[in-house]
This record gives structure tokens, C-alpha cells and sequence, in this order.
DNA sequence: TATGAATGAGGTTTCATTCAT
DNA sequence: TATGAATGAAACCTCATTCAT
């Protein structure tokens, strides 16, 4: 009863709409993209969507677990060189925040993942701070770091604080942080992460 | 069908729109609420709600700015009962714990608006951030900080350490940062906001 | 983000659905109708459907609902005024051609029922089939029909005779029954339930 | 996944489509039924069924014109055996019910017709008519039936009711027709095909 | 001959907004 | 001023059919 045109064989087509729907996830939002223009942009028809993806919000699932993956990787190569957790966290913070500046649309995909599914956004911080959980307590076993502290609420400390400066210079400025920010953040790092027990209150 | 069926002007109206409009925005989310929803909810007609707002997105707007004056004020009264730079934030996170706690769903809203209208958003941390950096600008005249940071970057880091604390403990888990988490909070504050200028890298 | 043009207010919308629906889905069939149709039929906005129904299936089923009240009122009425079994039988197959023929449309949707929502179609004839059982058993007691009979059995026997003569004649050619086979029915109506003992098998 | 890959002839790819078309129809119903199903339960590829049928409603009408000749065929057979029409019917009765019950899911297949393509189930029924009209006008001929009935009148009536016993017990409770039934059937066509004229209404 | 990726028309449903009352 | 019935744009998703391989 219904009629269809042609079907020149499509390259790619899976990667293509990847492609597209982290641009117009990340430009329109997740409620505001639309398949057809997802399709539109990756040149493909509208029903070839849903031979690679069972629905939009699978896909955009997937978009965030991918950058779950990836910025972990990305973090933990950059860390894997350094010696000092100091070094590390520098470390740590700056490949965040190019890894950030090279996928701002997925960024802003992972910050809308609350809105649309809340647990992969619960669970890309929660893996994050894993990370930093397991550094802090071995840097902290190794006499490296004060042992007072809570890993886990300094784990949140470090990532709200690389979060908000990332979202203040690479998302709404796209760049990465000035020297005089970069120098702010390798002094409070310096400060927080040093073994001394001076400074903590009562 | 239990609705008042006169004509009789509203009592406040305009109030329990408000009320009604933050519980389902903070519930359902920004695009899933619906104006019949929150009509319902306040005890209007459906109608009523475009006497008071022009449409869905200024409301959400409204409570957005409104959230921006009550976050605000009632931090600024906690600090300023505060001496030191120190005893200011600490008693500045601690409000904003409070304040959370009090208002998740209000919180849940400025988050969204990032993807409602992006502007409402970088407004109210930059009303937030300049609030900081003015009184860490202060107390580093004073002597009373390091005037070595960027107040702007140090205003957006510990901006980011206080809504990470409280998205992982208030948001998520109702509740304020255990003793554990506030001890490490205040040393973290300590040591970041002495005068002493040891600790900092090259 | 979207706008609207008029709303001129609508007298009886719901009967105007109603009975435009009965003609869609009676010519169309289910799955062909559609709910633009119907209210193009109805000559109100597609939005308004929703006012008055939550589906296309609940609609649907509304209607043969409807059509199960109805039909068995109407036999009801017209047998209730005849004294012997024969009588009654002979006025409700008459009822029911009656009936049918002025309800064309809803009678095919009774029909569609059994690929939409099989229970519909099964409670529709149990019903029905309930009425002459009853009526069947009542008949036996008196001694006014052969006890011999399974009146669940003989039920499903007569409704499906009158079922199709209704099909042959009143669907397919628009017309009651013509007079011979009006006659060839009450001739086998006047065998069946007659007492006489003669006749039978076994 | 686990499907055949190369090009060679497949071995009754039209039985196997056919037969699984079947199944699908009958349980899905038209609508819901699609064509990668039936190829997946026949193990060949999509493109394969466009290589035996030409469309969907195609294969659909095949089916059905396929049930009218079994049905009608396997009829027959148990009927010739018979002397009396009474016996006959009888036996035609049975021998449905044994049909229906060995393809229940063609035989939903013949009562979705008539919303597919109203045509092939006018056909089916008529063709059917056709042949008890037949042998009741013989037996009239004869003198075995009573000569006062209208042929067509009593085949449709008879059909109606081994359709609607059929769908009573074989569709919906899978079995056929219990002893009470059967016994309540066999009285009511001996009623019906003896030659006696008394019992007539008016 | 056999395959399955590609296609897009078409359908149902939602909901912000309007406006007659 | 208060109301809610009316509206239709817009979105997601399905699936029969085509055709390059």
C-alpha cells in the first residue's frame, strides 16, 4: 500500500548517524532533535535510523556510555605518565579539559543525560569518581597524601571543581582555562594535596 | 470536575501557579511537564495560567531568577555573620547545603535550564561567581588570601566543589554531607584559603 | 514553540466523532481508518479526538460496547411481546435483520472487533448467546421446547443462522431477508422447537 | 544471524513461506503480521518472499483461496460416502470441525479476509453455499428433503451455524464440539431435512 | 536466484496556546 | 477575571517494498 523510491547503498551509515546526532543532540538538546534531522544530516533516509538504533533515546544512551569510556581512557593515559599524584591530578585535570574542548557537543550531551535517563548520569560520575577514589586511597596509603581526608568527598571536590572550570572556559569559551586559572588551579591542587597537616580546621 | 466553576478572582493565583509549576518542573523536568499539570495541581483552570504568564518558558524563567535572589540572599546572610574569608565560606557552603535541601526541586530547575534557555543559566553562576569573586578579591586585599589565585578561577572551583558536594549527597541522596565530608570540606578550605604561599607548583 | 489558529466552539462533538467514526471504521475497517479521517468526518480539529477518547482502540471498543447494549435491547423489546418460544425466536431474528440493516456499519466493527481486541468479540457473542440460553432453558421447563437439547449448543446453532442470513442478505445486498427465506427459517425455527420427539438421531 | 549466506536455489522456499505465513497471519492477524517475520520463521531472506509473491495481500489471498479448496475438498470426501442428505449434513458437520480444528490458524485467516479484501471471503462463503445449495436442491429432487425450502436460504443457515459451533468450541476451546453438542446438532438437523411437512409456521 | 540495507509515507498521540463564554 | 474545549503542528516509529550486490 505504500511505495517506496530508491536505495542507493549507504557507507558508513551507522558512524554517519553517530556523527550527526552528537551535533544535534549536543546544538538542539535531546527533546528538541529530531531524527529527521539527524537523518538529514547524515544524508541518510529517515527509517535508516532505526536499522542501527532501536530508538532515540538508545542512541543518545549510547552517545554517553561511549564518553563514559572515552574520557576515562583519555584521563587515565594522561595520568598513567606522572609520578606524584599532584602531577597526576595536574595532569588529570588538563587532558580533561582538552578532551572536553574536543567534544563539546558530547559534553554538553553528558550534562543532558540527567534530564533524559538520570541513572547514565549518575553512573558516568560515579565512574569517574572511582577513579579517583582508588588514586586518593592508594596516594593517601603511600604517606603521599593526608590521610584525614574522605576520598570519596574529595573526589567530588576535584571533579566539581574541573567540571565548573571547564564549563566556564572550554564550554561557554571554548578554550581551555588561562595561564592565571591554570596557576590558581596548580596552587589549590598543590595546597589540598600535600601531606602536611597544617591548615585543617578543629 | 471537583473545581471551583465561578469567576471570582483568584487568591494568589499567581502563587500557587508558582508553587505548583516548581514541584512538576523539579519532578517531571522541564519538557515534561505540562501546563495541565500544574494547573491541576495549583487548582486553576487551565486557562488561568496564561492570565499570569505568557507562556511555559517565561515561568520557567521566573522561577529560575527567582532561585538566583533566594540562593543569593540566604547565603550572603550566613557569611555575614562570618569573620574570617575562611569562616565566610565555610558557613557559605554550609547555607547552601541548607538551601538545597530545602529546595531540591528548585535545584533540579536551574540545572535544566542549561537546556531550556542557556542564558538563564550561565547568568545565575555568573551572579553566583561574582559574589565570590568579590569577596575573595576583598579578603586578598586585605592579605587575608593568597593574592597569588585568579579570584574568578578560585570563585569557579570552589563554585564546582560545592555543587558536586551537594548534587552526590543532597541531591542524590537527601541528605547533607556526612561529618566525614564536611571534615574534609574544611580542610580543603583551610588549606586552600591561608595566606601561607607554600604548597603552590613552580 | 507551537501556535494555533481558532477555536470556535463545537456543538455535540462527541456524538459528531461518534457517528464519524462508526462510518470509518465500518467502511474502512480498523487498521485503514484513521483518526484524521474521522475527524475531517466529524469536522472537528485532530486534537479534539483526544478531548473525548483516549484511543483509537478505546473508541473502537466503545463501539462495540454500544453495539452489544443496543442489539440486545432491541431483540429484547421485540420478543418480549411475543408469547411462545417459536414466536419469540421467529421475532428476534426479524429484530435482528431489522437492527443490522440499520446499523450496517456498526455491525461490520462488531465483526473487526475479533482482530482488534478478541475479547470484545468473545464477551459480544457470550452475551448474546447468554440471553437465548436462557430463554432456551426457560422454554424446557415448560415443557415448550425438546428437553433433549444442549441449550448452550441449539444457542450457538441459532445465532449462527441468523448471523449469516443476516451476512447474505443484509450486508452483502442491503436488504431483510427476502419472503422465501423468511419462510424456509420459520419453517426450520417451527421444527427445531417444536416438542415432538420425531426426528431425532440416535 | 545464524541464516544462510550464499546464493544457491533455497529448497521450497515457497512452501516454507507459505507455511510460515500461515502461522503468522493467524496468530498476528493481517495487520500486525509482517513480512520479515515470516521470512525469519522461513528461514529465508527478506528479499526472498518479493521472489514468490508480489505483495503482502498477495500471499494473503493465496492462502485463502488455498483454504477454500481444502476445505471444500476435504468436505466432499467425507460426505460422498454418505446415502441420506441427513447423513451427509452430518457428516459435513464433522468433517468441519475436524478441518477447523487441524488449521485453526488458516481458518482465522478466512474470517480476516473479509477485511483485506472482502471479495476472497464473499468468494470462500459463496463457493461453499454453492455446493450445499446443490446437494439440497438434488435432494429436493429427490424427494428426501422438503421441497418448500429456498435452497439458498438453508445453506447459508446451516452454514451459519457450523460456523458459529466451530468458532464456539474448535476456536476458542480447541476441541471439538463436546457429545451434548453433537448429539443437540444431529437432532436438529434430522428436524430439519426430514421430508415431513408439519412443524411449518403458518 | 537470494539477500538485506535502505527508504519514506503514513499513523497515532501530545500539549502549548487561544479565545468564546 | 477565570475557564476549559478546541486546535494542529510536530514527533517518533513501523514496515511493505525496492534494488544493488
Amino acid at each position: 500500500m505504500v511505495q517506496r523510491k530508491t536505495n542507493r547503498p549507504l557507507r558508513d551509515a551507522r558512524q554517519r548517524l553517530i556523527r550527526a546526532s552528537e551535533k544535534v543532540f549536543g546544538q538542539r538538546g535531546y527533546t528538541s532533535a529530531t531524527i529527521a534531522e539527524i537523518t538529514r544530516l547524515a544524508g541518510t533516509g529517515l527509517g535508516t535510523f532505526y536499522e542501527y538504533f532501536p530508538s532515540k533515546e538508545s542512541l543518545f544512551a549510547q552517545l554517553v556510555e561511549y564518553m563514559s569510556h572515552e574520557t576515562r581512557a583519555y584521563i587515565a593515559k594522561a595520568v598513567e605518565r606522572e609520578r606524584t599524584r599532584l602531577e597526576k591530578e595536574l595532569a588529570g585535570f588538563r587532558a580533561f579539559f582538552r578532551f572536553e574542548r574536543a567534544h563539546i557537543n558530547l559534553y554538553r550531551i553528558v550534562m543532558q543525560s540527567q534530564f533524559v535517563n538520570e541513572d547514565l548520569y549518575r553512573t558516568y560520575y560515579r565512574r569517574l569518581a572511582d577513579g579517583y577514589v582508588s588514586g586518593l586511597a592508594d596516594a593517601q596509603a603511600r604517606g603521599e597524601v593526608d590521610s584525614g581526608y574522605d576520598p570519596e568527598a574529595l573526589a567530588w571536590i576535584l571533579m566539581g571543581a574541573a567540571q565548573f572550570l571547564g564549563m566556564r572556559y572550554v564550554l561557554w569559551e571554548h578554550r581551555e582555562p588561562p595561564a592565571a586559572a591554570q596557576l590558581t588551579l596548580s596552587t589549590v591542587l598543590g595546597r589540598i594535596l600535600s601531606r602536611a597537616e597544617q591548615g585543617a580546621e578543629g
